[in-house]
RNA sequence: GCCCGGAUGGGGUAGCGGCUAUCCUCUGGGACUGUGGAUCCCAGGAGGCGGGUUCAAAUCCCGCUCCGGGCCCCA
């Protein structure tokens, strides 16, 4: 009886992993270079921390089990509410802001398809303490450069939910409404909004937040929320220095109640059905966590679906095969030994086998060279260093070994 | 949770009631015991799981599991 993996979960081999060490390497460097710091907080939480942010019906979703001690726990699905909870506990009276990165597993138990796992990883941002439109400004530029860096082709969006939210303030059904709005369903939306005798006036503005994407220009057409829509001018001003491809669409809402001002999402459109790679806005979380009311912003990548669509490489160190004899191996080793300190990768047989085979391994195994470590070349202090690409073939002075693979490079 | 499609050695496949389950690739060994990628030979390895129909099931039927596509959801 074979063993399976568990649903919606995967396996990465060495090919893979290098690509995303890779990926995660360049996320960290960018991130760190803005002055983020890496946090770590627990693969799992109470179960509370959870529900208390997003209601009590995504216990469905997650993974939730009793400790023996009877305790309800469970795996973390995401990191911002665990990150705010950290926030709370340990890092109020710290300086403002406060920036924080975090690269971790996260568990929802979600029918798996393509893009989307049981277990999937998340690299996030948090930027806490500030709730200036330069706090907006900095997480998304961080967003957009490090999509770039990782050579992803995406369309990012910028909205703004509390606009939307102020206008349908003290409406019945808002709910829905956004709902209908969040998936586009516009004839829909217009027929519920009549029958549940939306304010004409409200219902006007509905329909006009809907229709404006685009640039900075549409911001000119509304003629209400004044002070959000500065905020939008003043984040495009930013955005447009730097550089930052960017389309408005303040028919974003997304279900989100924690979000309270600028949102946004960026896809890739060759990704299909999942193709949302990263999500982010402003909230408010901490008094919600027993905290102090304090104003948040930050996103998340998801980092398996921008794997698919990333197109670097994982770093090529370069190796090179050792082939020993019987009689040389002690002698190999320590040639293998002085390889690796020189910073080359030095692979040796461990199978006993014959020359002919040791080299056809070395080929399977793309080294760039094999040195053969011989009796003969090492009563004159030589190994025979071959260039499986060309195949030529020389004796170097073991001295003199390291410097002359350097000197190969490429 | 719903609808649809699929599952044959490690990977890719053929067979679609009946020979020892086909072919390619792969892995180990050998021909060639100090010179790789070629060739040849030998060896290894498979019908997801469980039940049913039948003289006989990889093949037909049912359930389950897993994978893929689309919904729901996406905190």
């Amino acid at each position: 009886m074979k063993l399976e993996r568990p649903r919606g979960t995967r396996d990465f081999l060495p090919e893979e992993m290098k690509k995303r060490r890779e990926m995660e390497k360049i996320l960290r460097r960018i991130a760190e270079s803005y002055g983020y710091g890496e946090i770590a907080t627990p693969t799992f939480e109470h179960v509370e921390l959870f529900t208390l942010k997003s209601g009590e019906s995504i216990v469905e979703e997650m993974y939730v089990f009793k400790d023996k001690s009877g305790r309800e726990l469970a795996l973390r699905p995401e990191l911002t509410a665990p990150v705010m909870r950290l926030y709370v506990n340990s890092c109020e009276v710290m300086p403002k802001p406060l920036r924080f990165y975090y690269f971790a597993n996260c568990f929802r138990y979600e029918r798996p398809q393509k893009g989307r796992y049981r277990e999937f990883w998340q690299f996030g941002v948090e930027l806490i303490g500030s709730d200036s439109h330069l706090a907006d400004a900095e997480v998304i530029m961080l967003a957009y450069e490090m999509l770039k860096a990782l050579k992803v082709e995406f369309k990012l969006e910028i909205g703004h939910v509390g606009i939307m939210r102020d206008v349908l303030k003290g409406i019945e059904n808002s709910d829905r409404i956004m709902r209908l709005i969040d998936k586009n369903q516009i004839d829909e939306l217009e027929k519920f909004m009549n029958d549940c005798k939306v304010d004409e006036k409200v219902k006007d503005r509905v329909f006009r937040l809907i229709e404006l994407k685009g640039d900075a220009s549409i911001l000119e057409k509304v003629n209400f929320a004044e002070k959000e829509i500065e905020r939008l001018k003043r984040i495009a001003e930013i955005l447009d220095a730097a550089k930052v491809e960017y389309e408005f669409d303040l028919g974003i809402v997304r279900g989100l109640d924690y979000y309270t001002g600028v949102v946004f999402e960026c896809y890739a459109p060759n990704l299909g059905a999942q193709k949302q790679i990263c999500g982010g806005g402003s909230y408010e979380l901490a008094s919600l966590f027993g905290g102090q009311k304090t104003p948040a912003t930050g996103f998340a990548i998801g980092f398996d679906r921008v794997y698919e669509v990333c197109n670097v490489d994982g770093e090529k160190i370069r190796t090179v095969f050792v082939v020993a004899f019987e009689d040389t191996y002690l002698d190999a080793l320590k040639i293998a030994k002085m390889l690796r300190n020189s910073g080359f990768v030095a692979v040796i047989d461990v199978m006993e086998r014959n020359l002919k085979k040791q080299l056809s391994y070395a080929n399977d195994i793309k080294a760039e060279f094999a040195v053969l470590v011989g009796k003969n070349e090492l009563e004159e202090g030589k190994v025979s260093v071959k260039d499986l690409k060309s195949g030529q073939q020389i004796d170097v002075p073991i001295k003199e070994l390291t410097n002359f693979l350097s000197s190969r490079t490429v």
